[in-house]
DNA sequence: ATGGTTAATGACCGAAAAGTCATTAACCAT
DNA sequence: ATGGTTAATGACTTTTCGGTCATTAACCAT
C-alpha cells in the first residue's frame, strides 16, 4: 500500500485554455463566481496554479475569455436551428423559449448573466460584447418567429411591432431565478413557458374566422 | 497654512446602524457589491472601519441588515398603495410596474436583487425571505389586481389563473438590465411597461361588445 | 469640576488568495 | 542518445481585506 502516484506531467499547449474555461464554469456553476479561487481552477483541470497563468493574464481573463467563448458557440447554434424549421409560430416559440432554458440552465451560461448583472462594473467591454451579441441577438430571433408568424398569416400584422424584449425577458428571468436554489425551487420553468407563449398567442393570433 | 483638522469625534448609538446601510447601499449601487470594501463603508458614513464592528458582527451582516431593511418598507408601502386604489386595470398595472421600476432603479434594491441571484448560495436564509416577502408579495399584489379586474367586469375570468410571475419577470429583468449601463442603455423602460400592459390587456380583456 | 461609562478610533494582525519565478522535465529535432 | 526548447510545477512573495483591541475621548450623573 502507498503507491507513489507520481502524476505524469504532460505537456498539451493546444488543449490548455479550454480545458481551463471549462473547469472554471464547472466551479462556478456549483459554488458561484466569487467563492472560486483560481487553485480550485487550476485543480479542476488537473494542473498547477502557475500553468493557469501561461495561457491567462489573470483571474479576469479566464471569466472574460469564458463569456466569450460561451457567446460565440451559442448565438451560432441558436441561429442556424430556428432558420431551418418548418413549424407553425406557436412550436417556434416554445422550441426558443427551451432554447433559452436550455443554455442558460443546462449548459450553464446563466453564471455570465448573473455576473455580468451584478459585477458589469468591472467588464464593461464584455457587458457591451454580451448585449450586442446574445441580448441583441435572441431579439432578432424572436423578431424573425413573429414576422415569419405573419407572413404564414398565423399572427395579426401588429405582432411584428412587439418589442422582442418582452418576450424575451420572462424567459431569462424564470431560468436565472429557478437556478437560485439549485434549480429545486421554481415549480416547472417548462410549464410557465407554455404558458406565456400562450399569453402572446392569444393577443396576437390572426382572428382566422 | 497646514491646519490640523481636529474631526470632533461624535457619539450617536442611535444614528450609526442606518448610516452604515445608507453608506454602504450607496457604494454598493456605485461600484458594485464585490468591489467595495467594509472600510470604504465605514468611510462612507463618517466613521473608522472598527466603529462598524460595534453595530455589526460582520460584513454580511451588513448586507443581512440592509436587505431585512428594504424588505420591510416596500413591502409595506406598495400593499398599503394597490388596495386603496380606484382606478381601472390598465392603470393598476401600470402603477404596479412603475412601482417596480421605482423601487428597483430608483431607491437602488435593484443591487440586493442583483447580488441574491449571483450570490444566493451564500445567503440562503435570506434568499428564502426575499422570496417570501418580495416574490410572492408581489405576485400576490398582481394576483388582486387580476382578481380586481375579474370581479369589476374588466377581464376575462381566465385572468385569475395566469401566473403573477408571468406579469412580473418582465418588469424586473428589464429594470435590472438598465441598471446595468449605469441606466444609460435601454431606451425607456416605462414605455416598455405601457407595451407590456398592453399585451396583458389585449389577451384578458372581457369582451363586452 | 471630575470620575465613570462606553462609543469611537485606527494601528495592527492574520488569513486567504492573487500572482511570480527558479527549477524541473516532457517533447522533439538532430 | 542527447541537447535545446519550453510547458509545467509549486514553493514563495505580495497584496488585499476582514476582523481585533488597547487606547482615547465624548458624554453624563454627581
Amino acid at each position: 500500500m502507498f503507491e507513489c502516484t507520481r502524476k505524469p506531467r504532460q505537456r498539451r499547449k493546444e488543449a490548455r485554455p479550454s480545458e481551463i474555461i471549462a473547469a472554471a464554469v464547472e466551479l462556478w456553476k456549483e459554488r458561484g463566481f466569487a467563492a472560486t479561487r483560481l487553485e480550485d481552477i487550476a485543480k479542476g483541470a488537473g494542473i498547477a496554479k502557475g500553468t493557469v497563468y501561461r495561457y491567462f493574464p489573470s483571474k479576469e481573463a479566464v471569466f472574460e475569455a469564458a463569456v466569450e467563448e460561451q457567446i460565440s458557440t451559442n448565438t451560432i447554434e441558436r441561429t442556424d436551428d430556428l432558420r431551418t424549421a418548418n413549424a407553425d409560430s406557436e412550436e417556434m416559440l416554445l422550441r426558443y423559449f427551451e432554447n433559452v432554458r436550455a443554455e442558460l440552465v443546462d449548459s450553464g451560461s446563466f453564471i455570465f448573466l448573473k455576473v455580468l448583472l451584478a459585477e458589469g462594473h468591472r467588464f464593461p467591454d464584455l457587458v457591451k460584447k454580451y448585449e450586442d451579441l446574445v441580448i441583441r441577438n435572441g431579439a432578432e430571433v424572436v423578431r424573425g418567429i413573429l414576422r415569419r408568424g405573419v407572413d404564414r398569416g398565423e399572427l395579426k400584422p401588429q405582432a411584428v411591432d412587439l418589442d422582442p424584449t418582452l418576450v424575451m425577458a420572462p424567459a431569462m428571468m424564470l431560468s436565472l431565478w429557478g437556478t437560485v436554489f439549485d434549480g429545486i425551487q421554481v415549480p416547472d420553468v417548462q410549464q410557465m413557458h407554455r404558458q406565456h407563449v400562450a399569453l402572446i398567442l392569444s393577443s396576437l393570433r390572426s382572428e382566422t374566422t
